[in-house]
DNA sequence: TTATACCTGACTAAAATAGTAAGAATAGGG
DNA sequence: CCCTATTCTTACTATTTTAGTCAGGTATAA
């Protein structure tokens, strides 16, 4: 039930923007910054756009920056996006065994209690931590 | 962030122990009855014996019993054994960047509301479900 | 027009997962 | 005492996922 590599890079990368979101940030800068591989945030930062959740600036002096304010990005938008979901059942929610399902009824709850952890923390509350490797 | 089968297994395993707790079941019986693989689950059951879950019983009529009741093992205590821990993060609890780390201040905020959500629920509270494959 | 940076998709190496297989140890029944 | 059913232990293998790399294309500021 870890988190992936890919997630942690990209909560910290989110994190980083928003600490000083009013400014424009390039990946190379930003990889530099929190020693993270320079390649492998590119396609992070495009599911993030993708999502919704980055603006992106081409062109020389080109970079990212948060499309929301710190204060209105929830780390569980974050991590759903680059997670794919805050579910750890191994079966979409249109599995048809559904229905009173032992396992089932067990990650669901789960589920609910991360999706309600982490609907309650802004990135706007983090931006104060440290970011390590 | 998804539950591995292996855990998935074990969990409806101890839940089918549950349902009649007061037998000797075999892994064989068990694995026909979830329909799971029976050589994989023995590797399973070794673990959950090991971690004092389980008691098992050798030779001819042998198999596995739960060590304590149903109403006493909750399913927290199930999945920590299986999967190791209930933590999502990637560094353990020793890492020395912990303080201030941002990532793992979430991370382990997610821990905090998976454990209790999972040691309120008992294997009794599940023996009414169903077991899907 | 050129350098900078994002964008895209294909590729690869390593690690984790999901099993299999083989045999040793133990215990009950004839 | 032997046969058989079962757990126990370890080693191996195939598949999938993860964590990255690489090569090239596209937009844009200067
Ligand atoms: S197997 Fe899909 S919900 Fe239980
Ligand atoms: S890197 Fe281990 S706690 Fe942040």
């Amino acid at each position: 039930m870890r988190v992936s590599q890919r997630t942690e890079y990209g909560v910290r990368a989110m994190i980083a923007l928003a600490r000083d979101f009013d400014e424009v940030i390039s990946i190379k800068e930003l990889a530099e910054r929190e020693s993270m591989p320079e390649t492998f945030l590119e396609q992070i930062m495009s599911d993030l756009r993708k999502a919704g959740l980055l603006k992106s600036v081409r062109g020389p002096n080109g970079g990212f920056r948060l499309k929301d304010a710190p204060s209105e990005i929830t780390i569980g938008r974050v991590i759903a996006t680059l997670e794919g979901s805050l579910s750890p059942a191994r079966c979409g929610s249109d599995c048809s065994k559904q229905d009173g399902c032992s396992t089932r009824s067990v990650l669901d709850r789960i589920e609910r209690a991360i999706t309600e952890t982490l609907d309650g923390i802004y990135l706007k509350d983090l931006v104060g931590d440290l970011a390590h490797e």
